[in-house]
DNA sequence: GTCTATAAATCGATAGAC
DNA sequence: GTCTATCGATTTATAGAC
């Protein structure tokens, strides 16, 4: 209880994967003939309860994320959550794996010179944040890294692994590995900020202007 | 279980503020005698429980700390617990209670000019986390901020109220407001991925080096 | 003020029928 | 694969003796 829930901020993303699923619990009627391959129904239920996971944990955090709701909320039953992942921290690690959209936008937008580079990661970062299927695994990595511990070494490793691959040739030096921890703390910071404690005026500015702002920010660090 | 335990960084605050109450419960004996005014053991305990709840929601959070457990840090019984402060919401909302040091140091760093006023701000915000009799509301306002309804909003008030005082005569222009939860966030951001999520190297450094690096990327947007 | 005892609710996890 | 039923542990909070 008293967590702090963003109610439209995630809106679908979960449910819409999981799709027919997530309406009704036996989604596999004895109807659907088939000729060995994919088995009827696992599948599905299997991503709605991931889905469902990630919107959860994102909304609540770990500890205030019940298996109960998550069942709810993919549309099954309770026990098959236990079923197909086992613990809640088996689940809750699946659920922190991200899409890779984030290492590519970053890497992506490093490239292309030193001139304006700490602009481009902002938009970057913003754009994989306001993408509606990637935010839930942001969100609960950057929600739960402040309790938990796997969140919080996951945290870690996707700043230091993502950024320091994507930034390795723009950042030169030898302090060079104190100042990219120091971009992935201004990125994370940001993405904090304005998308879980949504401190005004920030959070409600528009991504040009948080950019060209922000960047400037950025772009002191890694043009050091 | 499972969560971010910092086992040394707040060590002793909640034990040595609660003084010889912290050992025995009863720490007012029969010996005491009293003529009116303060009555014995009230104040004594209620302080110390107000400290270990610091201490433990600053290292588990709000969900994972439970009233036994603070009452066993405190070194009381646990019916105290409610006896004085209520429900968990009630205690947690005065565990949240800063010391008023954060303000006095960032309004001091913003006083002097604009000249440095980042780097000045970087250490000041630095030397209040380092501080052992503060770090522990900062770290509960920070660590629950990310789940908890409360310590967000206290955050974002902690963060536009006095970053906007301290910051009012040295950022200037129409979007004055904007800059300066930029500046918060860039400060909340440093003291999250320092000291909550141990960020390396940047976790490890030292504090001349941080407030010379990071003080650049606050100086670029407050002499934006 | 301090303590014991317990109510009432919720949690993760398991067993077993179908 | 899916469901019902439930165990055992833990939680907040309260009631009442001293």
């Amino acid at each position: 209880m008293e967590s702090v829930s963003d109610t439209h901020e995630v809106t679908g993303s979960g449910r819409e994967q999981a799709g027919d699923t997530a309406g009704t619990a036996a989604a596999t009627g004895p109807a659907t003939k088939h000729a060995g391959g994919r088995r009827p129904g696992e599948t599905r239920t299997r991503e709605a309860i991931l889905s469902a996971a990630r919107v959860c944990f994102a909304e609540r955090g770990f500890d205030a994320t019940s298996l109960r709701r998550i069942a709810e909320t993919a549309g099954v039953d309770q026990s098959l959550v236990h079923h197909f992942y086992g613990t809640k921290e088996s689940l809750f690690l699946q659920a922190l794996e991200l899409p890779g959209k984030l290492e590519e936008a970053l890497t992506a937008a490093a490239r292309g010179g030193p001139d304006g580079i700490g602009e481009r990661l902002v938009r970057a970062h913003l754009s994989v944040w306001d993408d509606v299927s990637s935010r839930p695994a942001l969100m609960t990595m950057v929600r739960s890294a402040a309790i938990h511990r796997a969140a919080a070494a996951r945290l870690r490793e996707t700043a230091t692994g993502i950024l320091a691959h994507a930034l390795s040739g723009a950042i030169t030096g030898e302090d060079a590995k104190l100042r990219t921890s120091m971009v992935a703390t201004q990125l994370i910071g940001l993405a904090m900020m304005r998308y879980v404690a949504h401190l005004e005026p920030l959070a409600s500015a528009d991504t040009d202007t948080v950019a060209r702002h922000y960047g400037r920010a950025l772009q002191a660090i890694v043009a050091d």
